[in-house]
DNA sequence: TTAATATATGAATACATGTTCATATATTTT
DNA sequence: AAAATATATGAACATGTATTCATATATTAA
């Protein structure tokens, strides 16, 4: 059981995820480091959205950024990241189960 | 790769998770019923709060309601809910990972 | 039926937040 | 140096939402 704190720091962390364009560009950084650019490309938001959302994602170290020349890439921070957010298209994509468990 | 619609639903989990008041109601439901009035107890909320928050957590399939004489038990509606908040529990109880993964 | 307990709901509100627009900063190229 | 490209940031706004208060509904007890 989380301390209130940890509670705290968890719900903030859903929160992020709990934007449907925040999520976008997080589903798109799973697997590899993408530019800022390519993201809002890939996602339909505009480069402005786009950036202020990663602030909010990097702050929260939900993804890391690395510069490369004149383009930033980023990428999901950690495997924890990753399996929290494949965990939750898997239960999503899942048919529904019976409710006499 | 998720659809959009299915992007949409998982966000949809995702922010409902991330109220810090709902996220402490739903960890007192993972290891099973719990009535309303001892959910407000447990999470310091008032019974009207905790209420409106069941009807969302209910709405999306997040807990499951069962009602037993005057009182009403939720508890965590599945198991891949259950994992998705315990992998998050244990991601943030983990100490930092090396920059360099 | 009336009273008591447990939960749900509707309205109102104060506050948070996603988005856009304009503009600033950083990096490379010429 | 200036121009071009890529990203970040601040302000403003419109919308969403967490919370409270009062009250309604459901279930059991007397």
């Amino acid at each position: 059981m989380p301390t209130n704190d940890e509670t705290i720091e968890i719900a903030e962390m859903f929160r992020l995820m709990g934007d449907p364009t925040r999520l976008k560009i997080l589903i798109q950084c799973l697997d590899g480091p993408v530019a800022v650019g390519d993201l809002a490309r890939l996602t339909g938001a505009s480069q402005s959205l786009v950036s202020h959302h990663l602030r909010l994602l990097r702050a929260a170290r939900i993804l890391a950024a690395e510069r490369r020349g004149k383009k930033v890439y980023y990428a999901a921070a950690d495997d924890h990241i990753r399996s929290v957010v494949t965990d939750m298209i898997d239960h999503v994509a899942e048919p529904l189960e019976d409710g006499d468990a």
